[in-house]
DNA sequence: GTTTAACCCTGCACGC
DNA sequence: TGCGTGCAGGGTTAAA
């Protein structure tokens, strides 16, 4: 699943590879599910019309969205949800399986939306509605972008009496990290995934807004986590390399990589968590 | 205020 | 071998 390290590796790339590129054609493919990836829009020509023409003047990210800028006032929406993957190629090239959504550039090959399981969405909305879009106004502070104050971030933590897996993956509060690096970053801190957030001591707290910025932006140094039932793959369809580096997630039954006692896995609300029961309390 | 469960869909593992 | 069934996976949201 893409999170927030593998959106902004995308987002570098797509503006390296297609701002300036206009759009010669937009086509929303005849797949079963193509309708389910722009489901805000009332049919196909809705979102095709608003992209034909345009020219992609800036990238931005909020969280796990990537938005387009376009230079005639609107912007392309994108979120990858679970298995969707933006892929750059040849006009040429075979068109694989789940593809739902293809960009035509007038130079510059093709930008193509593939997506699996279609949890992930693309809209196309006038700049100056962006702000009236909820998901988009609910998002919280992103750690990359926005400074997150350690006042913030420690009155935050102390004023919630939440567990502390569901409060680093809740978006309203930082918006970007989602279950691989959830666990990461508290392993990292040394502290477990169901502690209760206004029980951190001061020291804890820190460590973990450290490992917060840490963790995120090693991710990124290494392009993403592509694990094993991770379908993540970058704008040239290459596989992120963090994988190697995961200390817990994924890591069920093999030796913490610092102790050596075996990673556990167990269940919150539905989700797998991966820890190491001795070096996190 | 917080937690839980259901929903969305595909691919894979497993059993017959 | 082929088919059918059940479940995992994450974000969101409604319900508890």
């Amino acid at each position: 699943m893409p999170e927030l390290p593998e959106v902004e590796v995308i987002r570098r790339d797509l503006e390296k590879e297609v701002v300036g590129r206009k759009i010669r054609k937009a086509e929303v493919r005849s797949t079963k599910n193509a309708m389910r990836i722009i489901r805000r829009h009332k049919n196909r020509k809705d979102f095709e019309s608003a992209l034909v023409g345009a020219k992609i003047s800036s990238i931005d990210r909020l969280g796990k969205y990537i938005l387009l800028h376009l230079d005639n006032q609107m912007a392309l929406v994108i979120h990858l949800g679970m298995s969707g993957q933006l892929l750059q190629c040849k006009a040429s090239a075979a068109v694989e399986n789940h593809t739902h959504v293809v960009l035509d550039f007038t130079v510059g090959g093709q930008l193509r939306y593939i997506d699996p399981r279609t949890f992930g969405e693309m809209f196309v909305s006038p700049k100056g509605d962006l702000g009236e879009v909820k998901e988009l106004q609910k998002l919280g502070i992103d750690p990359l972008e926005q400074p997150l104050t350690w006042q913030y971030f420690s009155e935050t933590l102390a004023n919630k009496k939440t567990k502390m897996k569901g409060l680093l993956m809740d978006q309203k509060f930082i918006c970007g990290i989602g279950n691989i690096y959830s666990d990461e970053i508290l392993f990292l801190a040394g502290i477990r995934h169901d502690r209760e957030s206004d029980s951190l001591s001061s020291s804890d707290v820190r460590r973990l807004y450290r490992a917060i910025h840490e963790i995120l932006q090693d991710a990124i140094k290494y392009r993403g986590t592509s694990a094993d039932d991770e379908q993540y793959r970058d704008l040239y369809g290459a596989v992120g390399e963090y994988s190697q580096f995961l200390k817990v997630y994924q890591r069920e039954g093999q030796p913490c990589r610092r102790c050596r006692t075996p990673v556990e896995r167990s269940r919150w609300s539905n989700r797998s968590t991966f820890y190491c029961p001795q070096c996190q309390v």
